[in-house]
DNA sequence: AAATCACGCTAACAATTGTTAGCATTTTAT
DNA sequence: ATAAAATGCTAACAATTGTTAGCGTGATTT
């Protein structure tokens, strides 16, 4: 009987992504029931269908809202012809690490349990992955050419900034102990000067 | 009617095991059946618990056995007293990479079925992944104080540093482009001195 | 005021889940 | 050879899964 609350400028199928995305992250797509996100957004299980059509399409609506949002932003991020690979590759990682501290379960879930969507969503956000990796290794195999970057692996670069970035995850557990602009500095300035303090 | 046939100095709770961890790996513990691990295996369902008493267990192995391993390696490397703090960085760092190359599967899982376990493991997991991390984020910070490390923020370090091997997963896929030496010696120089190219 | 819509409920479904019981057969130990 | 242990099978269990059908009520539109 009880509704579900409406935010502000959301809708109620709003409400129920959100949840569902707190909900995923904390105990994974599979172990997630229809039950248990019920029972968070204060419902009967069978009502949260007059709003979705399905779990799988939370799923969905999680990944394809995280990808379409890193894909547009490296899009706009790469077509100015002004900037360095340098910068470009630091705007792409102050991205990242602002993305993971303000949508932090949408973005944790699309980057974890993307592997349950199912086929035609699977095989799309598969080579949507691909895509954006693709693009930023481009960058920094332009840097590479400029003689910015020193001559590594692209392809490797781009694994270990995007899952260095993907460790926030634990960072946001411990909030206390730094502010997310300090976070922000220390990963970009580890991750383009190294660890090792230059003689 | 068929046995588990089980390798060479092996019993067939460890075929049972591997099995698991390939089926963990792919598609998560939550969403691999008992069901569909016995048909890996070769067995019907029931015939599985003549040699495991419980799912749940089989992930224990897993998990307690991969962090085990890893403890002992860094308690072997931090009691070198002659070992700079970089390299006893790098020593962890290249652990990790061989790690994950030989061992895929169970490492891949132990770092991201975990949280399924439940209780007194639960616990006991979380306590020995944050006494790893803190033993390696003192490494640093011995690394700092005597001017070998810049002065970043030390859980940050380790962070990224676990988080960026972690991403061998990805590369895993695509094994033929880059060798396992390579990757190592450039997962190694990205992290420790960066992307930048020195002037 | 009447009709329509949005949205909640209960009850139920078929499928799948982890696991146990009981029995047959093969392997190992005595 | 015989007893014991190991290991497989089939059948079944209670619980949980995602989802649908059908109904009632309150809000919104006409």
């Amino acid at each position: 009987m009880a509704k579900i609350k409406r935010n502000r400028n959301g809708t109620r199928k709003d409400v129920i992504i959100a949840k569902a995305a707190k909900l995923f992250r904390e105990k994974g797509f599979s172990a997630t029931s229809m039950r248990d996100l019920a029972e968070h957004v204060g419902v009967e299980a069978a009502s949260l269908y007059n709003h979705i059509s399905s779990k799988a399409e939370i799923l969905q609506e999680i990944c394809f809202k995280t990808a379409n949002n890193f894909m547009s932003h490296i899009e706009e991020v790469d077509a100015n012809p002004n900037k360095t690979a340098i910068e470009k590759i630091q705007e792409i990682l102050r991205f990242h690490i602002k993305q993971m501290l303000d949508n932090y379960e949408e973005v944790y879930v699309s980057d974890r349990e993307w592997k349950h969507l199912t086929d035609p969503y699977l095989s799309n956000m598969q080579s949507q992955r691909r895509a954006y990796r693709q693009r930023i290794a481009l960058v920094i195999e332009e840097g590479i050419r400029k003689g910015e970057i020193k001559p590594i692996d692209a392809p490797t670069a781009v694994l270990i900034m995007l899952h260095a970035v993907s460790g926030i995850e634990s960072w946001h557990r411990s909030k206390k102990k730094i502010a997310g602009e300090v976070l922000e500095d220390n990963m970009v300035q580890i991750l383009v000067d190294g660890l090792r303090k230059q003689a």
